[in-house]
DNA sequence: AATGAATGAGAATTCATTCAT
DNA sequence: GATGAATGAATTCTCATTCAT
């Protein structure tokens, strides 16, 4: 009943936002009463703070698996979570969105549980550029901060736009993206 | 009375959100009373409106500017969009958070005026790819329409991160971004 | 201006009641400004009663007419007043409408002077009767008072129906009505 | 509760009227909070449609019985529902009130649920008539339609001034208006 | 005569939460 | 585990009225 509340929540919480869903709009789209909401959760915000973690303790799981991985190249790293990050949104997409929207809706007290956890996934990207470039993969003069806001920015605002159920498979929209920050885009 | 407003009303919809601002918060804010916004705005949302429309427009603007003219390169053309939308954060940054996070409070009505602008501005930055393409300056296999998010998400995704009174000018970060999707982060 | 605003409310009032009118619903059907109507009554209620006094008043003017014209019988000031009241539904049923269903928004002080006239127009009635009787005109058991109630119920109730533009005239239903309480409409 | 609610409103709104009273003053005369109001009805409005439709149901069901009562003459008929009405002012007096001049409040798709069942109260009415007529107890020239209307105005308004504290009983009334339609006022 | 800006009190309604059962 | 009744605080919005110009 927990895990249904939350996963009907999350689909709710996207489609009209954390503060304009009601407790009654998610049990009503159960069938139960909001009594059987209170038993589960203490709190409205207890549950998008469950929801967050659902959400950010899964993605860690995944890349730091990525990231560990000493047969792969760092270029394959990125790809690996790239592709990742896409292929996540079929399942997840609902709840990436509701994590980035509505972390402010979060109290203080709870948001500094989860920052040190989406900074760790920043970092953890950053840390690939970074031996990277040591190993002489990517260019000497990469400012690697900058350039790791710049590959997420490619990778979350997928969230926005990319539709899993349409023409482009995850595969190919990554494809294009890596050959982008890779290679670049100007003609030789 | 009414720009006091609306100035007044990003702020706060920025830092709370749009739910959880009250009218109340934002003519405290200013020192006036409810009776006072519903003389300039018959509701909530068509101040939310307002906002929409005030920056799409003026984002737009430049943008048409930076589109025609002809004196430029189209690999100018994109850093001088990028850059134009990082300089855009100091001031405008509050505005385009409230323009990104709460477009689903308004009607489906309104939106449907706020949607096509978004998607313009996105064309004009594919036809920028498209033009520079044909005239040689980029690639020829590139997916125009995938690059132009992954431009659009790398410049969008600043407003999540940048901040213009940190240690690195808008200059600087649009210099970054620029080098890495025209000449790739891969070392040669 | 002042008739004007008058006659806007009234039919404003007949319409959507007169709390659910706004002074700004009054003034946007002229096409004038709140300012003007608080130029010309200090307040809606006094409105209300400027409507009450238009319509009491030139309806007791009407009736004392009849009631002191010496040359008709009985029966024909009877018939004559029931005439009047539904050829007044043309141009007065509104205000008739807001007379009957209004008066509660009056204050107590205001309504003192408005109950007195209806009662005047109510004893005027009676006094017919008791003439009547004592005259011959009809019969000698009646209870004038109760009578009186039932013809004014059936005049005014004709506000709820009767359509002046309808198949019907004002003459042809005063001559039912008159011919029911003056014959009966039990077969002899 | 929620009849406690309908009680109480009933007596609120006929002495201020429906708009005048608001749901903070219906909940203090009960001694419960706001929410406790919109646990039982969904919005002012549809409480005022649960008072016309007790009011009006009650109604219909009682003069149903006269109507196919097979033992009474139409004349009685017509007495019994006087009576019916005049004795229904006691209890229903300030539901009879609220239902003719608070109608209005209600939305046009509510509206259109009363009318009807309004109109076949005096449908019924008009039915015995025609029957009566038909079977000799009425005269053969009357206009139905309009007697309807003219009865209906009889027994309707005394809801404005009869009074059933006072010193006549309904009994007497309704003897007094019954002989005045069957009979006419007029001295043979 | 008329306007436009502003007020402030109060309206209906929503909703997270509590709690006895 | 779950329900239903109730709360109370907050929210959006309305509106009669005032007043300087």
């Amino acid at each position: 009943m927990k895990a249904k509340i939350t996963e009907h929540s999350v689909r709710l919480f996207e489609k009209k936002g954390f503060s304009e869903t009601s407790i009654q709009d998610i049990v009503d789209s159960i069938g139960v009463t909001k009594g059987t909401f209170y038993y589960y959760f203490s709190s409205k915000e207890e549950l998008l703070m469950d929801i967050h973690f659902r959400y950010i303790d899964e993605l860690l799981k995944h890349q730091e698996k990525i990231f560990r991985d000493e047969t792969k190249s760092y270029k394959q790293k990125l790809y690996d979570i790239i592709l990742m990050l896409l292929s996540n949104i079929k399942s997840q997409g609902a709840s990436a969105k509701v994590f980035f929207r509505e972390m402010q809706n979060l109290s203080e007290e709870r948001l500094s549980q989860i920052i040190p956890k989406r900074d760790q996934f920043r970092f953890n990207i950053q840390a690939i550029l970074e031996e990277g470039i040591k190993k002489g993969e990517f260019r000497q003069d990469l400012n690697a901060e900058i350039v790791t806001f710049g590959i997420l920015g490619i990778a979350n605002w997928s969230y926005e736009w990319f539709n899993p159920e349409g023409s482009m498979s995850e595969k190919e929209v990554t494809d294009i993206f890596v050959e982008m920050f890779l290679k670049g885009i100007e003609r030789d």
